[in-house]
DNA sequence: ATTGGTGCAAAGGATTTGCAGTCTA
DNA sequence: TAGACTGCAAATCCTTTGCACCAAT
């Protein structure tokens, strides 16, 4: 158990190390929410993340779930997911993929890069750069009413 | 002039038709609204149609822009694009397409299906129906700051 | 008359903001 | 200690809702 302890330190060290690299001073909050994140890949919008870290224990409040949030996607750390109207995925999957959206679970899923292949890109408009791809495959339960 | 006069007429029989087509009653309001959207292809939020509705004297209010274009969409009449967390756009061209999305002016604009080739589609999740895909390409002014 | 549609204002939910207090370096 | 960060609550913004009034059949 004593290992066991070991390892969470070191484990936060380490997201302590990622954050500084990323030119964010890594506050206990912030270490918090990175460590939520970053457990795994996967998609949660700042409400799902404000209960989970808070879930033992008031440790940050809403603001700064926001404040947060919107600076690593600033700097890189986690990607806004934009597909539904009413709140805003951050997905910590940074690597190139695409999503499934469940329209009727509001579920989100990764859908690896290499499965969606596009083979014909349109012209950009005049004095525009690239900043982005975003592929939503939106689905629903194949049960489900139609309108 | 009269002869002017004869064809908006014409034209509103028009857009009466097609919402009475759709399973739509047309009203004075849904007829208005319609006319602007589908005047020709474009994108617009619910806030600046209830402008334009509404420039030249006080036709429809806030609540019915929005109950209008809820309804629309559900008919199939216009697409629901979701691009920006602060607002949907309302597209009128409900041909299959997709969008550049300029992050500096908020502008969106049309991309031809045929000018964006998938060849590999992912496997659907188990029991779940295609819905429609979104492919938006983010993008920004050559000279806009780096952040 | 009945049903559906509209307007207004209030309610709602997500996100942002201002400022005082607290923590990090 | 100075500057950065956080918390709380109020403020905003977009969108939805509730209910009384108006319109069409």
């Amino acid at each position: 158990m004593n290992d066991q302890h070991h390892i969470r330190i070191v484990t936060q060290r380490d997201i302590g190390e990622q954050l500084r690299d990323a030119g964010i001073t890594p506050t206990q909050q912030r270490v918090q929410i990175a460590e939520i994140l970053f457990a795994r890949p996967q998609h949660l919008s700042a409400d799902q993340i404000l209960a989970v870290v808070n879930s033992n224990g008031p440790i940050a409040s809403k603001a700064t779930i926001y404040n947060t949030l919107g600076l690593f996607a600033r700097k890189g750390l986690v990607r806004e997911v934009i597909v539904d109207p009413s709140k805003v995925f951050y997905d910590s999957n940074t690597g190139e993929h695409h999503h499934f959206y469940n329209l009727d679970s509001g579920e989100l899923t990764d859908i690896d890069a290499e499965n969606v292949m596009i083979t014909s890109l349109p012209e950009l408009p005049a004095n525009t750069l690239p900043a982005g791809i975003d592929i939503i495959f939106r689905i629903r339960e194949s049960d489900s009413e139609e309108t």
